[in-house]
RNA sequence: GGGCGAUUAGCUCAGUUGGCUAGAGCGCAGCAUUGACGUUGCUGAGGUCAGUGGUUCGACUCCACUAUCGCCCACCA
């Protein structure tokens, strides 16, 4: 006999061992079986499981779950990621704090990587176990980590294979420095916040220099106009036509010296500030990019005037060592004093910031890595295309499919704005760049070259160009990879695994990584492989507060914290509420009441469970039994009938990614259906241990892939069943044709019988007479008459087929059935009659507008038979009902 | 500046090719009847589907515009 509670805590971490004990999370590479892959989004391995993660494995896991159910050869590929600035900062950062090492880096290379290795070595197994409270049933004995050596050999190949396609180069651009990490980031990895700051105006060229109106600029950093090299205007600027290409010296306060060429380019808003843009192309992306268009008419190089710490440099004598923020308010005093400042104006500038560290990015020229995503190089359905056009073209011929859709045209959308990939970080922490110098000569391989004297490139790669392969990284053959003379090709060829069960069906994440990661594996994978990585994208929606705030970490009190929810409530009902009310692409808010009503929901499917064990347990069934037809009652078909239904709807939803529709689909089913109705029927002499069974058995498999925790339990006790849940069929629909349609009626007139009582305020507990006249179903209540007088606690039940109306009775008319309570001491038969008129009165309103519909011969021509069909019946039973009802009001 | 999403009951949300007198859960109100469940049962109240206009026999659903909120992208210095 189970305990009246389920208390999750009980049974969870048992039922997980077991099941990771006997294999059953293990694909089988050799099987028939056809494949059905999720490449696991790996975490960081020094992370924490935060409801992000819960989310995705929620979602994959009940997706893993009913594939495997299903017959599937299910694999989910679990692992983590190295997360190469996040995790080298926390290092940094520890090492600081909790080692009083000033400069870390002053380890050297090789000690600093060990002890960022050996902290994640240690802190990998947290995450690990987290993944497992979940309860995520993902092949763990497959488990990969980004920095494995097979991946790191995947990560080489690929380096060589873009190199030698041309497709990576080494270029000095400005790109995006993040003082704060020192080390470069991709435009991705840029943020843009609203910052309020002061545009300043000020004189650039005096009267005097143009023979004319003096020349004003404006700008929120004024301190790199030490390093102008231009001052460009609109082409169609008649201001300043006339000066175009003319070359100017400017003295800045200090003594800066510089020359600027006014230049004309179409990218230039007339009506922004002046109308005039002082060009620094050392300390602007964009102003790097004019100065590219322009560089042959412009006379002066451009200098460097702020360096990696955010100071300035010493090509500016006056200024040099001085924070730009320090340079910037000298320079300015210098102006005022001068005369030359116009205004200080406050505006709010889009301030760009960095993803990792939060703090501004300042633009640097730097010599880095690139990936070039225009250059067409690369074979694809026997075209050339560039690694846009093939991020493109797997999209749009719908290769791969995106859920939901509308994510597409945001992904496009990228991709048209999409720059070259800057590769290369200055961070020690990661895959090292297989690039060797010696004197001016370089090497590219997968492995050193032999020959002595030749120092590698001190760089690591994005830790997002390791992801980009993960989801057939993680399926190369690992004892083939540490051969360096078989060649990726054939290392694929030769790779079970790889060849099984690449490419991967789903990859479900988050949203916000679309570009990040989605769209990186898809340009990585198709280039590298000749694969695309995944057949359907699944994006999630973030977990929000109940007032739609993003949870913060940082913020216990807004942030749920999914151990502390699977401790109270277990991970079956946090497992519910991640998944119910989640659409694909939305945000979702998560709150505790919410999660208490899926606990709920857990512990009754448990006493329903415990209901029918008990009968069973009584009747001496200890096996399964057959379905006989002939023993079938009404009711029996009536829970089969739906049963079915609900089976098909299920697994339809669920290969259509529906998660949330098949949830509460099955919560309906086992509350209202099950609980509420069959077994509620079952207590009479209807019973039938063998449909009991067989409808609970089901319940426990289509659940499964949803909570499965209490669905494995409860399946430990049905007699009978020797395997485990987990590793059970799902079920198809049953061939056989169900009735039911009694018990419908049934539950009708129950229902009608208890809304009378309600309203006419007849204590529960008080058992009336009632009088039914039931027409053409009069032996189906005859044959039902126990259930009513039980379930709508009715002492006596009068049947007739039809007669005269009582008088002074409380009545209402259900599928042509009418019921009469009579009211003699019972009821207020003058709120009886208003109830009655006003519910006639709504009936005839209804009558009407149906009347109105079917008489209009634009509908009844244009709409489709079927519809009008419907209308015509609803309105055939409106006038039945309201002609009964019309007698019954007579009688008062 | 461009794009996307949301707006349905007090709250959180469903509503799948346009066709049930618009649904659920929670909350609220009233009442309690157990072969299991008070983490329960029964019943009820509560909605001009953000607004305006259009298409249609018919619009929560499609189109246009407006409003409010949120998100993404973009080289306004």
């Amino acid at each position: 006999m189970l305990p009246s509670t389920y208390e999750a805590k009980k049974y969870e971490d048992k039922i997980y061992k077991i099941w990771e004990d006997s294999g059953f999370f293990k694909a089988d590479v050799n099987s028939d079986k056809e494949p059905f892959t999720i490449s696991m989004p790996p975490p960081n391995a020094t992370g924490v499981l935060h409801l992000g993660h819960a989310v995705m494995l929620a979602i994959e896991d009940i997706l893993i779950r009913h594939r495997r159910m299903k017959g599937y050869e299910a694999l989910w590929l679990p692992g983590t990621d190295h997360a190469a600035i996040a995790t080298e900062s926390v290092v940094i950062k520890n090492l600081k704090n909790e080692e009083g090492i000033a400069n870390p880096r002053s380890l050297g290379r090789e000690k600093l990587v060990k002890r960022i290795a050996e902290y994640v070595k240690k802190s990998q197994g947290t995450i690990r176990s987290q993944i497992r409270k979940i309860g995520a049933s993902c092949d763990w004995s497959r488990e990969k980590y980004t920095m494995d050596q097979s991946l790191n050999r995947c990560v080489n190949e690929v380096f060589k294979k873009m190199f030698n396609d041309k497709l990576i180069y080494k270029a000095e651009r400005v790109v995006n420095w993040d003082v704060s990490l020192q080390t470069t980031i991709s435009d991705d990895e840029v943020e843009y916040i609203e910052k309020e700051s002061i545009l300043y105006t000020f004189e650039y060229l005096s009267a005097k220099q143009t023979g004319g109106e003096p020349i004003f600029v404006a700008t929120s950093r004024p301190e790199t106009k030490l390093g102008d090299t231009a001052l460009a205007v609109h082409p169609d600027d008649n201001r300043y036509k006339h000066l175009v290409g003319q070359t100017f010296d400017v003295v800045w306060p200090g003594g800066q010296e510089i020359k600027v060429t006014i230049i004309a380019d179409h990218t230039v808003d007339r009506k922004f500030g002046t109308g005039v843009v002082g060009i620094t192309p050392f300390h602007s992306k964009t102003d790097y990019e004019m100065w590219q268009r322009h560089k042959d008419k412009i006379k002066s190089k451009p200098i460097q005037v702020i360096n990696e710490d955010g100071k300035i440099t010493d090509n500016v004598k006056s200024y040099v060592g001085m924070t730009a923020e320090e340079c910037r308010n000298e320079f300015v005093e210098g102006l005022r004093k001068e005369g030359k400042l116009k205004s200080e104006k406050k505006y709010i500038q889009q301030l760009s910031i960095s993803y990792r560290s939060k703090k501004p990015i300042e633009p640097l020229p730097k010599l880095q890595w690139f990936i070039d995503v225009n250059k067409e190089v690369v074979e694809w359905n026997n075209k050339k295309m560039s690694l846009k056009q093939i991020m493109q073209e797997v999209v749009r011929k719908k290769e791969i499919q995106i859920i939901p859709d509308r994510f597409e045209k945001i992904y496009f959308n990228w991709i048209d704005n999409l720059q070259d990939w800057c590769i290369s970080r200055q961070i020690w922490w990661g895959h090292r760049i297989p690039v060797w110098y010696k004197e001016n000569k370089t090497y590219v391989d997968i492995q050193p070259p032999k020959e002595q004297g030749w120092e590698q490139d001190t760089d690591t790669l994005d830790t997002w160009f390791s992801s980009a392969l993960w989801t057939w990284s993680t399926l190369v053959d690992t004892k083939l990879t540490k051969d360096f003379s078989i060649s990726l090709e054939d290392i694929l060829k030769n790779s079970p695994e790889f060849q099984k069960f690449h490419p991967t069906h789903v990859m479900e994440t988050g949203y916000d990584i679309i570009f990040f990661w989605i769209a990186r594996m898809i340009l990585m994978t198709t280039y590298s492989i000749k694969q695309i990585p995944f057949k359907t994208v699944y994006l999630h929606g973030l977990i929000r507060t109940r007032e739609g705030k993003k949870m913060s970490k940082s913020d216990p009190k807004t942030c749920i914290d999914p151990l502390n929810i699977i401790e109270q409530y277990g991970a079956d009902a946090l497992r519910m509420s991640m998944v119910i009310g989640n659409t694909p692409g939305n945000d979702m808010r998560l709150y505790e009441e919410k999660i208490r009503g899926y606990r709920n929901f857990t512990n009754k499917l448990w006493n329903a469970s415990r209901f029918v064990l008990t009968i069973l347990e009584e009747k001496k069934i200890t096996n399964e039994q057959p379905i006989k037809q002939e023993n079938l009652s009404d009711s029996d078909q009536w829970i089969l009938n739906k049963l079915n239904l609900t089976i098909k709807t299920a697994d339809k939803n669920l290969m259509e990614y529906k998660i949330s529709d098949t949830g509460q689909l099955l919560y309906n089913f086992l509350w209202n259906d099950f609980c509420d109705w069959y077994l509620e029927l079952s207590k009479g002499p209807k019973q039938n241990p063998a449909v009991l069974y067989h409808v609970l058995k089901n319940i426990l498999i289509l659940l499964h892939p949803i909570t499965p925790y209490v669905t494995e339990e409860i399946w430990s006790h049905l007699p009978g069943q020797k395997n485990m849940l987990i590793k059970t069929n799902y079920p198809a629909p049953d061939k056989r044709e169900y009735n039911g349609l009694s018990t419908e009626k049934i539950i009708n007139v129950i229902t009608k019988i208890r809304q009378l009582r309600a309203e006419n305020k007849i204590e529960p507990a008080r058992k009336i007479p009632i009088t039914i006249f039931g027409h053409e179903h009069l032996e189906t209540l005859k044959e039902n008459k126990s259930e009513i007088l039980r379930l709508a606690r009715v002492s006596e039940l009068t049947l007739e087929e039809k007669g005269e109306k009582l008088s002074n009775a409380s009545t209402e008319v259900v599928n042509g059935i009418e019921i009469f309570i009579p009211l003699e001491g019972l009821v207020d038969t003058k709120k009886e009659k208003e109830r009655l008129t006003k519910e006639i009165s709504n009936l005839e309103n209804y009558l009407k507008s149906l009347k109105a519909k079917l008489s209009n011969t634009k509908f009844t021509d244009n709409a489709p038979a079927e519809i009008v069909k419907g209308e015509k019946k609803k309105m055939k039973e409106a006038e039945e009902k309201l002609e009964k009802m019309k007698e019954q009001l007579a009688q008062f």
